[in-house]
DNA sequence: CTCAGTTATACTCATTATGAGTATAACGGG
DNA sequence: CCCGTTATACTCATAATGAGTATAACTGAG
């Protein structure tokens, strides 16, 4: 009844799985790879990129071994540098995602296969296309998510509507799913959370709004495939990671592992802005960076700002030792939380 | 190179692990099972619970059905009913532990073993003991980690020292190692963050302070054995688990899953300082809940305070639509930090 | 019965953090 | 030299936090 004894396991392959982000041009990017769409073989997708005809988008998946990678991280590490020539700098395990099918060909007696997803953060400058890896933006896989330009349309669109649908198709649960509705999604005047990506993603796969949740035959059929689509699981992994990054923002200094050395505090604010899927409002961003302790002039122009010139900063540090939460506070610290009326049915 | 392709792969297991936790008589509790230390083969350790001679605490451990198990959680939860006669209600995946040899049995030829880690939050009642498993006191394996009668003894005495001279004892490195005990543990007037219990737990393996440092062939000598030694990794895992949960009790209403379903307030409070390891200011915490809208009054009356008589209240669900983040707030939620002096050297 | 000890609960006050502006400075391009 | 654009310095109202003061309502000792 413990790992311990179980000498003699049945079939279980550990992978590990990298959601690998950065930030260009004022958007939030994840690295790609292709998985061929072949059935009833559905993955294979190695990092070297595609086979056949219909692909897929994927995450980079790598191996555990277990007799040579001394620490899951070490073994990301490892393949991350050996097939995209990547160096990873921050990185941090995010979930293991273990589901029964979650690897199709599971249905047809292959093993179970457990996979350990890490999230990693590199520089901009580290951008650089490499074998068939591809980086694409994540908004691309999760277009509700980014409110920079307003509400996103699809959310009243198309999501809204079907909510809406949603609540009402059961008497019984009705309670239960209005509150649900309410916190992930903000509907009927609750705030919009900017860190339950997760429960987003989950809640449109169950109302059949991603096409994910048409390969999964027990699902309710597909009303309407928003986003891309991704191999296996994936999709659910990336919103595990930007839900995971959005919340880590405000208290720790992360968004420094994305921006070059110095930087100026347009260039940063863009890349929270990015990251977050809002706007803030740039006085005040500038002023908790700076009187916060998060970041120190150095003295340095970067006169092709379009305007006025602007002083080159850097991450400082010694907020670390200072400071028990540094962070970028995005909107919402307020306890209150910001009304979102874009459901006021 | 995807666990896609490694059907014949290497002998890996996964098991999965419980840190059991509730709140009795303002102490935090976890759950522990005995373990047999017989070497050469050390665990073996089932819920069961004791076998031989010589015994190391350790957390409930079971087993993946592969075939079985619909999702990892779902396997917790029945081995913990089935095992531990207890139906857990919140549970939340910790973390993936796969290092070699936190299975000492990999040493002569073992299978991996990679542990993923669940939180589990049960209430006072549910404590009942059952077979084997037993109730201890978290901060019987954490003393450092108890800062509600002050200071904690073991720090001044025996910690603070020993980092000073760890500090001192690389020319090379002096710079990184002051900043790193200044954010761990608050040493030359840095804060102390109640939430970096697992980086501390680290630095005290690494400074050969815990009992579980001399069981590792390449590590330093064990200087001193702090706090109460466990099984395999499984300190390391409850301290994941207490920094986790002390970070989230700020932002999630988790408290609530630990009282009963009405409780005074001076009970709710007793409950957060046990976790958090701090005191908390009396009228400010009432003001934070009640007019936080996190507890609503039953205008039921529970007697027996042992002074004025109290107010029942219970959780007020209506919070997670209103607010983004619904918690208790702890100290340090002030940008600036408390000033912890008691290392001002 | 009174008083000390204990817990509950209502308020006050100073400080800090946040959200939203106003005002001015400094560049490039017509 | 005027305009659009970005940078940067301040102001102001409101909310949240930290630390008290002041009462209220019980128990038990004497």
């Amino acid at each position: 009844m413990t790992p311990e004894e179980s000498t003699s396991a049945p079939a279980v392959i550990v992978g590990l799985n990298a959601v690998i982000l950065a930030v260009t041009d004022e958007h939030p990017r994840v690295l790609t790879v292709s998985f061929p769409t072949g059935s009833p073989i559905e993955g294979g997708g190695r990092i070297e990129g595609a086979g056949g005809s219909a692909v897929r988008d994927g995450l980079p998946t790598g191996p555990l071994d277990p007799a040579g990678d001394r620490t899951l991280e070490l073994a990301l590490r490892r393949w991350v540098r050996a097939y995209a020539g990547i160096e990873l700098g921050y990185v941090e395990q995010l979930y293991t995602f273990g589901d029964r099918f979650r690897d199709p060909r599971e249905r047809s007696g292959g093993p179970r296969v457990i996979s350990v997803a890490y999230l990693a953060l590199v520089r901009e400058s580290t951008i650089a296309g490499h074998l068939k890896a591809r980086w694409r933006g994540v908004y691309e896989y999760l277009p509700w998510e980014d409110w920079r330009e307003g509400v996103p349309g699809v959310l009243e669109g198309a999501i809204a509507p079907v909510l809406r649908q949603w609540l009402r198709g059961d008497r019984e649960e009705a309670e239960d799913r209005r509150e649900r509705a309410g916190v992930t999604f903000g509907l009927d005047g609750a705030p919009w959370n900017g860190e339950r990506v997760l429960e987003r993603y989950e809640l449109l796969f169950e109302t059949g709004l991603v096409a994910e949740a048409s390969r999964d035959a027990g699902n309710a059929t597909l009303r309407r495939a928003i986003g891309r689509e991704m191999a296996f699981d994936h999709r659910r992994i990336l919103a595990t990671a930007l839900g995971r990054l959005r919340g880590k923002i405000r208290y720790r200094p992360v968004v420094f592992e994305l921006v070059p050395e110095t930087f100026t505090l347009l260039q940063l604010q863009r890349t929270v802005e990015a990251l977050a899927g809002v706007r803030l409002h740039k006085q005040n961003f500038r002023r908790l960076v700076d009187a916060g302790g998060l970041v120190e002039g150095t003295g340095l122009i970067e006169p092709r700002t379009g305007g006025r010139p602007a002083e080159l900063f850097r991450f400082r540090r010694e907020v670390l030792r200072e400071r028990q939460a540094p962070g970028v506070g995005l909107p919402g610290a307020f306890r209150k939380g910001v009304d979102s009326s874009y459901t006021q049915s």
